[in-house]
RNA sequence: CGGGGCGUAGCUCAGCCUGGCUAGAGCGCUUGGUUUGGGACCAAGAUGUCGUAGGUUCAAAUCCUAUCGCCCCGACCA
């Protein structure tokens, strides 16, 4: 491809409303325009990319025994009201209407769309299993796309699923995908790693998301340095002590603590450690108001209450809601004598952190405003309906899988996910099948996605210096740039003569063709970030010589000009 | 949805507070010339519904109101 024939508006100034550094140096590379918010052109170098990770994509997926198709965009409303979808999903499900005002969605992902197919034509085990997935452009109206193509609202993603006759089946195809995952982000130039993670909204029994680690990530994420445990801090656990069950011999008494509602106002105020406090937080959900305890030195995990409590929705209860329920001021709620039910919002249950199991002699709140209780109890002043682990994560704490290392927190972004989603859609689409003895069964379900474009971005979060983007080779638009310096005849000729050499040997080449000064094509050729660039100098060019440099490490040297295209396949393979 | 910020030339931004003649700079672009191994120089030039609509005023990029768009933080999120 010449330079001069291609549409590369790199830009000398970062954009003003780009934040990372992905999303500037796409936009100062050439490789995306913004349209509108969260949705992108992609142009030609943009595209190349894309293409070079779908390719690998493909590649893997289809070593791994999966088939390509492709669903449509646009699906009709009914297939979401089958699954129960069209309600639940929310503002982020873009809603249109066609020309006779039947509703349609532009597919966020694709479920019922697959399921719909494999339950009209697949009927029998011994079609099964299958592995279907597609490469096609989503959307979702996400409330608040952010860092180009990192999290657009229009994105490329590459999103399969696969139907089994039984869960081992499952368990085992899972393995194989999460091996194939890894290895596309490693043929990617990506380390990335697979963390156990929240099933979230979709539904399903067990995750993992596939994490490239880089400190502008979105995902937070618990690892131990001594085993192999990785695990989103969303649902991370850490090996933690259960309080200690001393005897209940502390009696409840009512102490004046005028303002001070925090944990530390209060556990400094009464010379008590934080992890004597009971922190009562109080949340509403569609199930009613749940009451969560847990010691004054840790933090409440949300995700895990609302797994525990099997809402669909949790929030922070409002002031109102508090003074309904406790009868005090923000601040002073505890979980002593409070009512079962409270008028107008619903049932009250109690769910309290393994931290509260047993404790004894403890600081809450009274529920009367400016006061604490003190001495208190668990089982003999209060009973919670379960003691599970509802915790976030610290850096610094045990390992719950070995129980010896400690856990660091680092950030990553999520480059892809895998589900084991059972039977989910597969019951609610009645995608059945027959089995050895002619009994109808719901399909096993797994679902696994890798975000194209999210990818792309990773890598140049990876891979970049203060020059521009260093492209790993496997994704780069093109393997050689071409850069002819100066205006002389004999240049331009063996720029040509090279340029032609290196196509018919199939290297992907782009020519720097352009009239422009030498600095401005360096600095060019640095920011679009191509791995190789070959230079073509008059001096040089006298003597039968060419320069060859590695983008990466800035290393130069001369070659002839014969032995640039054996030295290009060299650094190929 | 809550909080904050921004919208002036292709890009980055100044001007706005304290209204005043013809709206500016750098970069980019066009033409001519000199240059040519790391974002050149000289000269000449083109480019704007000052986001949009309404209002106040003798007079609005500037003040007021509404509206649209974009960015950031939070809430949210296969």
């Amino acid at each position: 491809m010449k330079y001069s024939k291609s549409l590369i508006p790199t830009l000398r100034e970062d954009p003003a409303d780009a934040e990372c550094v992905s999303h500037k140096l796409m936009l100062r590379a050439g490789l995306i325009r913004q349209v509108t918010r969260g949705s992108y052109d992609y142009l030609p170098l943009g595209l190349r990319v894309i293409r070079k990770v779908e390719k690998i994509v493909r590649e893997e997926m289809d070593a791994a025994g999966c088939q390509e198709v492709l669903l449509p965009i646009v699906i009709p409303a009914e297939l979401w009201q089958e699954s129960g979808r069209w309600e639940r999903y929310g503002k982020e499900l873009l809603r249109v209407k066609d020309r006779s005002n039947r509703d349609f969605c532009i597919g966020p992902t694709h479920e019922e769309v697959i399921t719909d197919l494999v339950r009209r034509e697949i009927k029998s085990y011994r079609d099964l299993p299958k592995n279907l997935y597609q490469i096609n452009t989503k959307y979702r109206d996400e409330v608040r796309p952010r860092f180009g193509l990192m999290r657009g609202r229009e994105f490329i993603m590459k999103d399969g699923y696969s139907f089994h006759t039984s869960v081992e089946d499952l368990d085992r195809h899972y393995e194989v995908m999460k091996n194939a995952y890894l290895k596309i982000f490693q043929r990617c130039g990506l380390d990335a790693r697979a963390v156990e993670a929240d099933t979230g909204s979709i539904g399903g029994y067990s995750s993992h998301e596939l994490v490239v680690l880089a400190d502008t990530g979105e995902s937070i994420i618990a690892t131990c340095g001594k085993c192999d445990y990785t695990a989103s801090a969303e649902i991370a656990a850490s090996a933690r002590p259960s309080a200690k069950k001393s005897k209940a011999s502390s009696t409840v008494k009512e102490v004046h603590t005028p303002s001070l509602k925090t944990v530390e106002e209060v556990a400094s105020y009464l010379k008590v450690e934080p992890s004597q406090m009971i922190k009562t937080l109080i949340y509403l959900t569609d199930k009613g108001l749940i009451v969560a305890l847990i010691a004054g030195n840790l933090e409440l995990n949300e995700v895990k209450l609302t797994n525990a409590t099997g809402a669909a929705f949790l929030t922070m209860a409002d002031e109102a809601a508090v003074k309904k329920l406790t009868g005090a001021e923000v601040g002073f709620a505890g979980p002593v004598s409070l009512p079962a039910e409270v008028q107008g919002i619903g049932k009250v249950r109690i769910i309290a952190d393994i931290s509260i199991e047993g404790i004894s002699n403890a600081v809450t709140g009274a529920n009367k405003t400016d006061y604490h209780l003190t001495g208190v109890c668990d089982a003999r002043d209060f009973k919670a309906e379960k003691y599970i682990d509802l915790s976030s994560v610290k850096k610094g704490d045990v390992c719950p899988k070995c129980g010896k290392g400690k856990l660091d927190i680092v950030r990553g972004i999520e480059v892809g996910q895998v589900f084991k989603l059972g039977t989910k859609y597969s019951e609610a689409l009645k995608a059945v099948f027959l089995d050895e003895n002619g009994k109808e069964k719901p399909m096993i379900m797994g679902t696994y996605g890798i975000g194209i474009g999210r990818t792309a971005a990773a890598a140049i979060e990876q891979n970049n210096d203060e020059n521009g983007i260093i492209w790993p080779l496997p994704l780069a638009p093109f393997h050689v740039e071409l850069i002819s310096v100066g205006e002389d005849s004999k240049v331009s000729e063996t720029a040509e003569k090279i340029y032609a050499e290196l196509m018919k040997n199939g290297i992907e080449v782009l020519f720097d063709d352009r009239a422009g000064r030498p600095g401005v094509k360096f600095a060019d050729a640095d920011l679009i970030g191509i791995p190789y660039q070959a230079i073509i100098g008059k001096k040089a060019i006298e003597q039968g010589k060419i320069e060859f440099k590695i983008r990466k490490t800035g290393e130069r040297k001369m070659v002839g000009a014969k032995d640039i295209i054996d030295l290009i396949n060299k650094e190929l393979h």
